[in-house]
DNA sequence: TTGAAAGCGCTAACAG
DNA sequence: CTGTTAGCGCTTTCAA
């Protein structure tokens, strides 16, 4: 196995010193190099193949207090039980990890993508990778918070409702959202309409959207009924079961706004093997605009978030944020709109 | 912002030195601990909040050529063209992540997620990062190869059919299940079967499954028909475009094997539209198990592959070919199993 | 415009 | 059993 070539291996063949090939390599801005040495070193880089060690790069840019440049994005993902899974079966998360991973590879820093150990905290990996800048997936980090704050590390919130705002956050506009799909039902005719989520934990996604659901029943006057609420959690099963529920409940309901499309797409299901007919005998609406809401039958009408912008806008954030620490704190929400299909009709 | 802790104010705080401290922490083998030393060292870390830093470590350790313990895994994924996005909108890619990631984490390893510039190959990227393995997805590193075969990294091929068996290999037996799928519509009376796939690429996992078609119809003496041969590209839409093609080729076919779940879904939606019933005017079996295929309507019945019993075989693999290089090859077949459901139809 | 030299924090012989 | 001592490959003053 030979040697790895270094620096000193380039610097050698091109008859200068490591210090100026590191220059010219990084284009130090405090730092002049003339033409010919420069395309000396180019020439020597491209003749041995050097590719520069990042550990050692990462290592030596450590004496400026904070500055580390590991060219390192870390992606961490929120895990429902410790010691579990990430959550990537929420299949949008798919589409938001491509997004976010080609901005910032086009920017020359890599992803690192991690979940959390139970018995430790971003705050570790961010320590122990260098990492230039973290992206934390629909979780407050409240426990965490101070010491973040110490280590200051830029760091994004993707869809997260903190109440102190800190970090740089992105997040759609979920009581909007809410706000829309419900009016839409509304503006449909119906009157009894049922909410069905997953856990409604405070201050989280889903209480968003529910906030949403009751503006919506504000403005209409329609009083607001907590019989017409299903709580479960996230996923087609609980579609199934929350169809099932509404079928028997009896109370008069037409029409319901599913929190999220996988349920959605399950209560489409659900209904169905209950002899149900979609939108004839109940309308509904969906949240995220998975690829499934466009796939089942019928087509659901739901809200869409652009994923790719959101991921984007990530990227951006954070990868600007690692290069200039005085980039100002941003918040950006994104905006929503209603996907019309088949799963809605009109009373 | 406060200077970081460091080994050797652990090392301070224990009474110890800096070397006895990375003993600990490393359990290294070729040193012996008395516990009182372990233990101050230990509540020192613990007082003091210490993280190891991975640069260091990596440099460090970098001394033994390919010996580099940066402790991260690469995770590398092909695009459809250069310069795009990952090819993560195949909902199976994200719990394949899911399982390698969790399985890697588990042994105190980390995930790097990338995509490939168009002027980069893996190897600058495992150069770069000290890798200690890569797993590469749905691609030949053909060219690479022997560049590969020099750095020495633990490298698993994931769905690759290639000529050599240098590098380890996980895949599922598409072929097999190629003959599995049609067999099954060959047991249901169907003798017209087409095949309906993306791109059929020389050594690739489509092809192989057409092999399999082939396989089964031989094995029932079912002549080979080129025109109940449609390919297009793995998507929603071709499957779409292809029920059409079916539909007005007026070829007698029965049933149809799509090579790909996404496809098959796009074919029942298809047919749909041209008034044709699934499986009542026409079969159709996918293959992946995809999500969507337990959703849609009627059920796909399809081949499906354990993904998450593939991404633990992976991560299996590179982390033990990481923590030691006398790791045998290893080649896993992921076993397929048929899950019926309802778009199959005895003739 | 360049080079010499001192680290960055850790590991791994080698002593003791 | 533990400490000393070289580095690992790069960046970054500081001089020249």
């Amino acid at each position: 196995m030979s040697k790895r070539i270094n620096s000193k291996d380039v610097a050698r063949e091109a008859g200068v010193s490591a210090a100026t090939v590191s220059y010219v390599l990084n284009e130090t801005k405090s730092v002049t190099i003339s033409k010919e040495t420069r395309e000396k070193v180019l020439a020597a880089v491209q003749k041995l193949g050097y590719v520069p060690n990042q550990a050692a790069k990462t290592l030596g840019s450590s004496r400026i207090v904070g500055k580390s440049k590991s060219n390192l994005i870390g992606l961490v993902i929120p895990q429902t039980e410790s010691g579990k899974e990430l959550m990537f079966d929420n299949p949008f998360y798919g589409d938001f990890l491509s997004a976010v991973e080609y901005a910032a590879r086009q920017e020359g820093f890599h992803l690192l993508v991690s979940g959390v150990n139970a018995d430790q905290s971003y705050i570790d990996i961010a320590k122990n990778r260098s990492l230039d800048g973290i992206i934390i997936l629909g979780m407050y980090p409240s426990e965490d918070n101070k010491e973040y704050k110490q280590i200051g590390i830029p760091t994004v919130l993707v869809d997260c409702y903190g109440t102190d705002h800190f970090f740089h956050s992105v997040r759609t506009d979920d009581r909007y959202g809410g706000y829309l799909a419900t009016r839409h039902l509304i503006q449909h005719g119906h009157k009894r309409i049922a909410f069905v989520s997953g856990e409604v934990k405070e201050s989280g996604v889903t209480d968003m959207r529910f906030l949403g659901y009751q503006d919506a029943l504000r403005e209409a006057r329609i009083p607001y009924d907590p019989n017409l609420v299903f709580t479960g959690y996230v996923g087609y099963q609980y579609g199934i079961e929350a169809a099932a529920k509404i079928a028997q409940g009896n109370a008069g309901i037409t029409a319901a706004f599913a929190a999220a499309d996988i349920i959605a797409v399950g209560m489409i299901k659900g209904f169905r093997n209950l002899g149900l007919r979609v939108p004839e005998d109940i309308s509904i609406i969906g949240f995220d605009d998975i690829y499934q809401a466009e796939i089942c039958d019928p087509g659901l009408t739901t809200i869409r978030q652009n994923i790719k912008e959101k991921g984007n806008a990530v990227a951006k954030i954070i990868v600007s944020a690692a290069k200039n620490s005085t980039f100002p704190k941003t918040e950006i929400v994104i905006p929503l709109e209603i996907v019309e299909r088949e799963s809605v009709r009109n009373l």
